[in-house]
DNA sequence: CATATCTCAGTAGGACTGAGATTG
DNA sequence: CCAATCTCAGTCGTACTGAGATAT
């Protein structure tokens, strides 16, 4: 869509515009990672993973924000690429203990790397200091308690 | 989601910061609209007509952003409620002209106000200036040529 | 005949729900 | 028997695609 053509009651909406700009960003992290043959809510299991340990399928859903519905079909896929791993916990054989590979961690640092290109073309014309300041509304929005380091 | 639990790989994403904002941002004016019977996307078309009067359908898809088939759909709900009017273009038999009626901007303006209120809790803990710098940043991230108004 | 517009049915991907199976 | 966990099938709202009908 070009904003541009969009009615001055939606391009003053803070809602509309926060929606704009999600819609972009969505855009270039899924194309980063479907060039790695993943999908968004993947990087967001394996990043769970590799900054919390290993995980049961619940602890892995409030984690990364996905259904526990849906943890069970991405996890499926990692693991069957090895990039996760899914074991039967011996201490209570409900749970699954998801933890991330050798491998996936590798694989977890390639794919920063290219999240961070593409964040920068999404904030394009933003000048360092407005990147930060937009990344500081956000999370203040947000009631982040702390900065993301 | 508990934004506090996800891992900082995802809370140091711009991409992730915007996304899960606008998912607020999509909750409290969906609210609101629900509340009077509207959808989202009902707003924007009758924020289009009221901006740029009487449009054709495919008008109103590239100027409200949503797609030709949603507008057939949306459009019949309005116009079932009096709010808009579909009338054939005799200079173009092809063209419906769609225009808001004098109810609809008056249901429009209710709307505005409600809606209104609805952004300032989104914005909820930023000051009035951190308000208007977040727009600012928001608007350029997305090119926006001018402010608007 | 080629193109533009509207309409409708259907598809695709994502978020979520409900219920069954297993274990505690 | 109740609760927790995982799994699966299915639903829901949204965005989009393809094709047909009508008109230029």
């Amino acid at each position: 869509m070009d904003v541009d053509n969009a009615p001055n009651r939606l391009r003053s909406l803070p809602s509309w515009l926060l929606g704009q700009a999600a819609i972009e960003g969505r855009r270039v992290v899924g194309d980063v990672l479907a060039g790695e043959g993943l999908h968004r809510s993947q990087y967001a299991l394996m990043a769970s993973l590799e900054e919390f340990g290993p995980l049961s399928q619940t602890a892995l859903s409030e984690r990364s924000g996905l259904d526990r519905s849906d943890v069970v079909r991405w996890v499926d896929g990692l693991a069957a690429r090895g990039l996760v791993q899914r074991t039967r916990d011996p201490r209570d054989r409900r749970r699954n203990t998801i933890s991330i590979t050798r491998e996936g961690r590798r694989r977890l640092q390639e794919l920063d790397a290219q999240l961070d290109r593409a964040q920068h073309d999404l904030l394009g014309t933003l000048s360092d200091e407005e990147r930060k300041l937009l990344i500081l509304l956000l999370g203040r929005l947000l009631g982040l308690q702390r900065q993301p380091e």
